[in-house]
DNA sequence: TCGTTTTCTTGATCGATTCCAGATAACCTC
DNA sequence: GAGGTTATCTGGAATCGATCAAGAAAACGA
């Protein structure tokens, strides 16, 4: 199913702006939503942050993208949705990696106590640094 | 070790605003900035914001305080620091609960694959809905 | 008590995001 | 294809959480 076909199965319209979102994303790594904005404007020309923001918000909504909003960092989307798999995020530099599940989706989704809550989502964030600020830090 | 006598051998100077800082947060349950700069007003009286964000700042750097920003919502503190545990959040209210490692500290701290980062902690965070949540809900 | 240095005050500023009202363009129907 | 409905986009203002800056005040070692 192409972007258009997935557009239309979620009930969006298809509009050259959120293709070129869907193919930002998916050719990016994490961007956020300036970086989306910058990379659909040299795609299609101008379109407002508005659109953007818009866009990202019904493309998530729909579960064609999903959002991280790893602490001190704006949000930043992906495209990979529907497995389960977590976050490196570098301390230094911001960039995040994508990790497969640590153990299947055991660990994930059974907190030991869940305090009455019905728990739909266990998200894990590592933190740590990244190989190239590594390099960056040892040279000084 | 009372919290003077701890801001001390952080080399932090005693003041009144950072030990209504500490008992507020200590007292409430994962307070963000400006629910503490309003529970430090009814101890102290007059307490300038910058003032309340630098103390955070410098009691979190300090180890006394930890800091977590669940997406969506404003930075949150707490006092349980340099335990390994997690949080449970709702999606509805944005109540954040206390949660002890899954199991023991094993998955937390063990990606799958590092990618070459070096890796200093692992966040886990439960998504889901509270208990008086649910109860509003079934209600409606 | 004094002087140094941290901490606090006031007030401006910032980045990310959202709200608003009107214009535009996708898509369904004929 | 043409027209109407409604989602989407535009431009501009506004919000929120947080930070910066410069001077005043207060903590603490001598």
């Amino acid at each position: 199913m192409d972007d258009a076909a997935s557009l239309r199965a979620a009930g969006l319209r298809v509009t050259a702006a959120r293709l070129a979102i869907l193919d930002a994303v998916r050719q990016g790594n994490h961007l956020d939503a300036d970086r989306v904005a910058r990379a659909v404007r040299e795609r299609v020309g101008h379109v407002s942050t508005q659109a953007v923001y818009d866009s990202l918000h019904a493309l998530t909504a729909a579960g064609l993208l999903r959002r991280i909003e790893p602490a001190g960092s704006p949000a930043r989307y992906e495209t990979r949705v529907g497995d389960n798999h977590h976050h490196l995020v570098c301390r230094a530099c911001g960039e995040v990696t994508d990790i497969d599940c640590v153990v299947g989706e055991a660990p994930c989704l059974a907190p030991s106590q869940a305090h009455g809550y019905t728990v739909d989502e266990a998200e894990v964030v590592f933190w740590g640094i990244c190989p190239s600020c590594k390099a960056k830090e040892s040279e000084h």
